[in-house]
DNA sequence: GACAGCATACATACAAGAACGTATCTTTAT
DNA sequence: ATAAAGATACGTTCTTGTATGTATGCTGTC
């Protein structure tokens, strides 16, 4: 029963899409392809034919959905701002908001943060992973010295510390969201917090 | 070979010790008992006898080694201290800089944030430490309310958010720690990352 | 205080199922 | 016709849970 070639890439993005359902819910590890495959409405056939093995898929699903979220932040370098840390804040501010609307990105993120260990086979996916860290910060990075430039940071701060911090407050941010998010509420919560959070870069050091 | 009642405790912390390894390596779901029997130099009956099942061995490991850290933080409640706010921070400071130094203890954390997913059987345990998470966020309420009452924290403060705000900066910082080491250097970095968090809640609010 | 009898602390053996990868069919586009 | 796009079938490997074996520590009893 051979399909068309549009056929043929409709079931391989039937495969991802039931993939991320799978592995969601029963965790990467313990999903077996067999279930991927009835999650698809398709054989363990079809799922060979496409993909080498469960890895390879994985690499598939990151690639699809981790890749268009760094670039956001990349973007908003190139725009003029009269206040780079305010627009930073604000962009980070709206890119965890999405989380709220985008079920498929929050589920994706659960899963790269939660429902896989990056130990033997995914190691070298952490890897990868790292690379694109490395951009974000250096993205982050960025906006704090061209703020130095444009007089709306002091000359004292350092660049790279606030870039960390900034990181890691957005990681902790999603992580907790994700992790439980009943506990508070991303439209409420969230944008206080990153003012708490930012008033603290863009008010000179004090005592 | 019937051992006496010290070395049967023994082989069960030895077992423990062995899981942590294994299962770091290894990953949870992937690891299995088996190799945990090896590496603690016994067999899998041995296993079986002190443990119902993986899941069983995993909660022990959870209640053995998260719940100290948690404890500290209770603990410094009930001391004296003339400014609770910097008392938290210098308590989450020391417990952070603490991993550097603590290799089982930094191997231990990484498997609960890493190494596992807790889809399934792992489920339930995800609620209890979601409880144990609870406990934590409402004592760090518990120091910017004794703050307030102290006079050290204005009363326009929302100790709620505060806690939050800390538990996702901490748990941030120590998931991009653990998460890739090279990073940045604790002792170097995360007291001034500290430092500039707390500064923006011990002054008041400005613009 | 010694010894029978039992519980303990494992080791070994076994059965059953899951999951994987591959090899072999089937059908149908091209 | 032939190769793509899958379905089906098969053998193998891992792992799990349990059942059973066994040697030894412990405990009460006389």
């Amino acid at each position: 029963m051979r399909r068309t070639k549009e056929e043929a890439e409709q079931t391989k993005q039937a495969i991802l899409e039931a993939a991320i359902n799978v592995f969601f819910e029963r965790g990467v590890a313990k999903a077996s392809l067999e279930e991927v495959a009835r999650a698809a409405e398709v054989t363990r056939g079809a799922v060979y034919w496409h993909f080498k093995n469960k890895v390879e898929i994985f690499e598939a699903l990151h690639e699809k959905l981790h890749t268009p979220f760094i670039e956001q932040i990349l973007e908003g370098l190139e725009v003029d701002h009269p206040n780079p840390v305010e627009q930073l804040q604000h962009i980070c501010t709206t890119l965890i908001l999405a989380l709220e609307e985008d079920e498929q990105l929050r589920k994706a993120i659960q899963l790269f943060m939660f429902k896989c260990d990056y130990s033997g086979e995914l190691a070298f996916c952490k890897n990868r992973f790292n690379v694109k860290k490395q951009e974000k910060l250096k993205a982050f990075e960025a906006y704090f010295e061209k703020a130095q430039r444009q007089q709306t940071l002091p000359m004292s701060a350092d660049p790279r510390m606030l870039a960390l911090s900034v990181n890691c407050f957005i990681r902790g941010v999603v992580s907790e969201y994700l992790d439980s998010p009943r506990q508070f509420t991303l439209k409420q919560d969230v944008p206080p917090m990153m003012q708490l959070f930012f008033k603290s870069i863009l008010q000179p050091a004090a005592s």
